[in-house]
RNA sequence: GUCCCCGUCGUCUAGGGGUCUAGGACACCGGGUUUUCAUCCCGGCAACAGGGGUUCGAAUCCCCUCGGGGAUGCCA
């Protein structure tokens, strides 16, 4: 990782800046956990700063290996790269935790040796009892009554099979003040940090509060980022760098992401996680820019910018000290503006996918004919599946009809019209498909919407579309004629349906 | 319960004592362009949680209340 510059800001003169985002595989990324990846993506970015990423893969239970995988897949699908992690490598590594283990074993003897921390030899039953019966009186705290066993009660404890988890000892009356860069001066007592807490579980497993600070100054990390409900937490690892004799990083905490009842973001707000909103096809463009808006706002005002331009402009201090609710409309409008920026060359790979499942093969379609039809679409798609919804009506031989445009085409003046451009293509030869419109008007004597919107469905099947004129062109005489004809059989003729609707 | 954080339009936000009859964006409503819908353009609606201070002056500073969130796990 060579070539970074130490950036006079936020450097302390003799290291470059580090961050670092460290997900728990535990299931697919997270949206929320997304923003905080991009804020250090962007943040790194802005300061030439080293993006470490780390896996905290400490609960066995939950953690898993396809986790990761497809987290990291993800992250790079919204074009956050990291200078060090577990697939780069880096010379702070092991970079997962469950790979670091015999590090921690370390400290742990340690702290141990030093009396900064003790067996305790409380069943989680035990613990649980004393909790809820404390939660009927009001506060709880772990009492500490494991810490100054006597060696004959160790030994009585261990002889009943006890496996014992090792607590902190949270010193008395110790103030720690987190210096947050957007929150400000917090200020914790270690009197209410809930008592001396458990750093290691009985089956020897170290736990996140412990390792996380342990391996922020191992691996050299000068800015931690991360979301505010780790705030609370921030004093226990201090005490524990204190203990330990480690260097504290620079805080930044981010307020949380919410839903629309400010209650935390969850599935039933609609979809959280990155991947989902790869599929609908939004484009990791537009949740970069949404997610990082969320909270912030340049100073011009704008708010569609590109990563270029936010890594220019934001600022840690600036962040906002609040929740934000996550608005689905806002996002799926900064899409929409996002595909249309993209060109029908850019847009043809992303989208094939989805005319598959409509069945449209674009590698059957004349590439010329594909790329207008793209142009054409590309307004109306706020993601990228919309195109399933509007692609049949330029590129499937006969689109199916919409409710709405059914209603229309059984109405007395559909009737009209039908007839009307049914014979238009027995009487006038193709050179003059240019001319239909205005000729359905003229003997129809129709106009405005009278006459637009029958034709429409009759042409597209929907009631919505690109200006028919376009629809016309690219279809062409023939296409033009085969719908024309469709519909006549169906709602003049009235001859049963056959092929595909 | 206890500790900590937060509180400007429905939502995201601008604002750091006077330039605030509080600005922008999404959504919503109206109008225009489009021989039609959408796009696009123009306009409108809409907020300083409440109460006390400090001050000549408070959305901005302080206190209280209320409201929301987080932590309080052998989760992270």
């Amino acid at each position: 990782m060579i070539g970074f510059q130490y950036v006079a800001r936020y450097g302390d003169g003799e290291h470059m800046m580090r961050l670092r985002f460290a997900p728990s595989p535990t299931g697919f990324l997270h949206i929320g956990n997304a923003r905080t990846a991009i804020i250090n993506y962007l943040l790194s970015k802005k300061y030439n700063a080293v993006l470490v990423l780390r896996i905290e893969d400490t609960d066995v239970e939950r953690s898993s290996r396809e986790s990761e995988e497809s987290i990291l897949r993800d992250l790079q699908w919204l074009g956050i790269q990291w200078h060090e992690g577990p697939d780069v490598g880096g010379n702070f590594g092991p970079y997962r935790q469950s790979e670091r283990l015999e590090i921690y074993k370390q400290f742990s003897e340690q702290l141990l040796k030093n009396g900064n921390a003790y067996y305790c030899f409380c069943t989680q039953e035990e613990l649980e009892t004393m909790r809820a019966r404390a939660f009927e009186t009001g506060t709880y705290e772990y009492s500490g009554r494991c810490r100054n066993l006597s060696t004959a009660e160790k030994e009585r404890f261990r002889a009943e099979g006890r496996k014992p988890t090792i607590r902190f000892r949270v010193p008395e009356n110790e103030t720690v003040i987190v210096d947050d860069a957007i929150k400000g001066k917090v200020v914790f007592s270690s009197e209410n940090i809930g008592g001396d807490f458990i750093i290691v579980r009985s089956d020897g497993m170290p736990v996140y509060n412990y390792i996380v600070i342990i391996d922020d100054a191992l691996m050299k990390i000068t800015h931690v980022v991360r979301g505010e409900d780790h705030l609370s937490n921030t004093p226990k690892q201090i005490l524990i760098a204190r203990a330990l004799n480690l260097p504290v990083p620079q805080y930044a905490h981010l307020a949380l992401v919410m839903g629309n009842d400010r209650k935390k973001l969850s599935k039933r707000h609609g979809i959280t996680s990155v991947d989902l909103y790869r599929k609908e096809g939004y484009l990791p463009e537009a949740l970069v820019n949404y997610l990082a808006m969320l909270g912030w706002a340049a100073e011009d005002e704008r708010e569609i910018l590109s990563m270029q331009e936010i890594v220019a402009q934001i600022e840690l201090e600036k962040l906002a000290k609040s929740a934000a609710i996550f608005d689905f409309q806002k996002l799926r409008w900064m899409n929409s503006h996002y595909v249309r920026l993209k060109s029908a060359i850019e847009l043809l790979p992303l989208i094939q996918p989805y005319l598959q499942e409509v069945g449209i093969d674009a590698n059957a379609v004349e590439r010329e004919k594909l790329l207008r039809a793209i142009e054409l679409l590309k307004p109306y798609c706020e993601l990228l599946s919309d195109i399933k919804n509007f692609a049949p009506m330029l590129l499937s031989e006969i689109p199916a009809y919409d409710e709405e445009a059914k209603q229309i085409l059984m109405s007395d003046e559909a009737t009209i019209l039908i007839k009307e451009a049914f014979s238009f293509f027995s009487e006038t030869p193709s050179s003059d498909i240019g001319q239909f419109v205005n000729v359905v008007k003229a003997k129809t004597g129709f106009k405005g919407k009278q006459l637009f919107h029958p034709l429409r469905a009759l042409l597209t099947g929907k009631l919505k579309g690109p200006e028919l004129d376009q629809v016309i062109s690219l279809l062409g005489y023939d296409g033009c004629k085969k719908r024309v004809e469709y519909a006549h059989r169906i709602y003049i003729e009235k001859l049963p349906l056959e092929g595909k609707l």
